[in-house]
RNA sequence: GCACCGUUCGUCUAGUCUGGUCAGGACGCUAGGUUUUCAUCCUAGUAACACGGGUUCAAAUCCCGUACGGUGUACCA
C-alpha cells in the first residue's frame, strides 16, 4: 500500500484576468484532487515583476469562488507548505539554483539581452537558428568559458548574470504524460534554458520545480502549452535528484472560428465572454464580458467547461459538480484541442434554468421586474415563471416572457393584426367579454370550459376566437396557454384589455 | 526554420489500446407532429473516420509516408 497522498495545483501568474482555459485546467485537477480523495493547492506564480496588474489576484479567487472550485491550501487558506506566492517565496530559489551549479548542472552567464539579441539575428540573417546549447555555449561569456577567478571577479564586481540550466548534449530525454503516453526528445535540440534572472527572480521553470517538489505535488496537470517544455522539467528533477511527479498535458481551447489558441482577444471579436467574471482593464478601462455577467449559472458554465475536452464515456451531458467528481477520469482526457461553441453554451444554461425551482428564479428575476417599474410579490412572480421558464435560456430572458402579465399591450403586433383580426373579430371579442363579466370565478380552467362550450355551440371556430383573445390580451401572437394567463392577471384586467384593444383595433372592414 | 503534439459529422464527442456493429450520442440546422399562438416538447432527416500506401479474409482502429493544424522556440508564464 503506501499510496502516495495525491496533490495538485494551479499556478496562476497575476498578469490578468483568468480566461476559461485556465479555468479548465483548475476545474480538471480540481475533479481529479476530489476524486481521489488528494489536495488542491492554488499557488500564484508572480515571478515576473513587470507584468504585475493590479486587480488580478483578487479576479482569480473570485472567479474560482463563483464557480464552486475549492481549495485545501492558499494564500487565504493557508497550509502547512506556504508561503504560496512565489514573490514571498524569494529567497528559497537561488540556493536551488546555485546547488546546480555546485553538482555541474548550472552555470553563470553574462551575456546581456543585447548582445543575445544581436547573435540572434546575425543566426538569423544566414538562416540558421540560434539555440544556446553545448555548441554556442562555449563561444559566450559564461562561468564555463571563463577561469574561476574571473568569474568570482565578475559576481562580486556586481556585474549582472543569470543562471542557466547545462543542458547535456547529447542526451534522449524520455518522458511519460498521463495523456499523451510516451513522448521523447533529443537534448540537443534544446537550449540552455535561464533558471534565475538577473533580477534575483527565478523564471518559470525553476520555480515551478522547486515549488512542486517543495509542496509534494504528486500530478502536474496543465495546459499543453508547457508540452515543450517538459523535458527540461524532467532534466531539473533529475539533475536535482527529486523524484517526478506524473504529467498531465491537456488540450488547448481553441477560438471557434478558424485554429489557434484561444486569447483573450477574441471574446470581444467574436461575441461570447472568454472570462469567467467581467474585467475591467485598469490601464485602459476596457470591459470585458464575463459569463456570470452574461446570465450563465455557475453550475452550467462549469459542466459546460468539463465536457470541452473530456467525457465520461457514456451519453450523459449534464453533472452536477458532485457527479463530474465521481465521473472523472485523466484518462478519458482527449488529446486535441476543442473549440468552443456558443449555442451549446446556452443550450446549458438552458437546461440548468429549466431545473432551477420557481422562487429562486424569481428572486434572481425580481431586479428586472422592479426596474421596468413593476411591483409584485416573490410568490406571484413565481408562480407566472412556472408558466414561461421553458421559454428562456438566461434569467434576463425571462423579463421578456412575463411583462405582459404586468403591463398592458402598449401596442399590437402588426403581422399578427394582419392576419388575425379580421371582419368579424370586433364582434367575437364584444361577445366573448360579455361572457367573461359573467364569472364569480375566474380560474383557469373554469373559463376555458365555458369560452370552449360557447365556441362550440356558435361553431365560431377556435382559431378565430383564441388568437383575436390572445391578440388584445397580450399584443401579440405569443405566450404562455391563454387561459392562465388570464386567470393570472384577473377578471378585470382582462376585460379592461378586451376594451382597450376594441379601442385601438376597432372594427374591421 | 527546428522540435514536439494533434487530425471521426459545421461544433462537442463515442468507438482506436484488445482490427470484424448500417461509424453511436449531443448541440446546430431542416422537415413533420403536438398547441388557440410563440417557445418548449416529440418524431424524423442532415452530416464525419485528412490524404496515400502497406499488413490482413477484414482497417476509423495496426505500420509507413504526406498534407494540414496547433504549441514551443524570451532574463513571460
Amino acid at each position: 500500500m503506501n499510496q502516495k497522498e495525491i496533490r495538485v495545483r494551479f499556478a496562476p501568474s497575476p498578469t490578468g484576468p483568468l480566461h476559461i482555459g485556465g479555468v479548465r485546467t483548475a476545474l480538471y485537477n480540481y475533479l481529479f484532487a476530489r476524486k481521489n480523495g488528494g489536495k488542491m493547492i492554488l499557488r500564484i506564480e508572480d515571478t515576473d515583476q513587470t507584468r504585475f496588474v493590479a486587480g488580478a489576484e483578487n479576479y482569480i479567487n473570485e472567479a474560482f469562488n463563483w464557480c464552486g472550485i475549492e481549495f485545501d491550501e492558499s494564500i487565504e487558506k493557508g497550509g502547512e507548505y506556504g508561503p504560496y506566492k512565489q514573490s514571498e517565496r524569494k529567497h528559497i530559489y537561488k540556493d536551488y539554483a546555485e546547488q546546480l551549479i555546485n553538482s555541474g548542472n548550472a552555470y553563470y552567464a553574462f551575456d546581456t539581452t543585447e548582445e543575445l539579441t544581436k547573435i540572434r539575428s546575425e543566426f538569423e540573417a544566414e538562416k540558421k537558428t540560434f539555440i544556446y546549447n553545448a555548441i554556442e555555449r562555449k563561444n559566450l561569456r559564461n562561468s564555463l568559458t571563463l577561469s574561476k577567478e574571473e568569474t568570482k571577479k565578475l559576481i562580486s564586481d556586481g556585474e549582472a548574470y543569470v543562471i542557466r540550466f547545462k543542458m547535456p548534449e547529447d542526451e534522449t530525454v524520455v518522458m511519460n504524460d498521463l495523456i499523451r503516453d510516451r513522448v521523447e526528445v533529443n537534448s540537443s535540440v534544446l537550449d540552455d534554458k535561464i533558471l534565475f534572472k538577473s533580477d534575483g527572480m527565478p523564471t518559470y521553470h525553476l520555480a515551478n520545480i522547486v515549488d512542486d517538489h517543495l509542496m509534494k505535488i504528486s500530478h502536474v496537470i496543465r495546459g499543453e502549452e508547457w508540452l515543450p517544455s517538459l523535458p527540461l522539467h524532467v532534466l531539473l528533477y533529475d539533475a536535482f535528484g527529486w523524484e517526478k511527479p506524473e504529467f498531465a498535458h491537456l488540450p488547448l481551447l481553441l477560438k471557434p472560428d478558424g485554429n489557434g489558441k484561444l486569447s483573450k482577444r477574441d471574446g470581444d471579436r467574436l461575441g461570447f465572454p472568454v472570462f469567467p467574471l467581467e474585467w475591467t482593464d485598469p490601464k485602459t478601462g476596457n470591459v470585458s464580458a464575463g459569463y456570470r455577467e452574461d446570465g450563465y449559472f455557475p453550475q452550467a458554465f462549469i459542466n459546460m467547461l468539463a465536457l470541452l475536452g473530456w467525457n465520461p464515456g457514456d451519453e450523459r451531458e449534464l453533472f452536477s459538480m458532485e457527479e463530474l467528481i465521481e465521473a472523472f477520469s485523466i484518462e478519458r482526457v482527449g488529446k486535441s484541442g476543442s473549440k468552443f461553441d456558443l449555442e451549446k453554451a446556452k443550450w446549458f444554461n438552458h437546461q440548468y434554468l429549466v431545473k432551477e425551482n420557481n422562487e429562486t428564479l424569481a428572486e434572481l428575476l425580481m431586479p428586472i421586474v422592479i426596474k421596468n417599474g413593476v411591483t409584485v410579490n416573490q410568490e406571484k412572480l413565481s408562480e407566472i415563471i412556472a408558466l414561461v421558464k421553458e421559454r428562456a435560456t438566461f434569467v434576463a430572458d425571462l423579463w421578456g416572457q412575463v411583462d405582459f402579465f404586468f403591463i398592458r399591450p402598449k401596442d399590437y403586433d402588426a403581422k399578427a393584426v394582419k392576419k388575425r383580426w379580421k371582419a368579424n373579430s370586433y364582434d367575437l371579442m364584444l361577445e366573448l367579454k360579455e361572457l367573461l363579466s359573467s364569472f364569480e370565478d375566474f380560474e383557469s380552467d373554469i373559463v376555458e370550459n365555458a369560452v370552449k362550450q360557447w365556441i362550440e355551440a356558435n361553431e365560431y371556430g377556435m382559431g378565430a376566437v383564441m388568437n383575436a383573445f390572445r391578440l388584445l390580451v397580450v399584443g401579440a401572437l405569443k405566450g404562455p396557454h391563454l387561459f392562465d394567463i388570464v386567470a393570472m392577471i384577473g377578471q378585470e384586467e382582462t376585460l379592461e384589455r378586451i376594451d382597450q384593444g376594441l379601442n385601438e383595433l376597432g372594427r374591421k372592414e
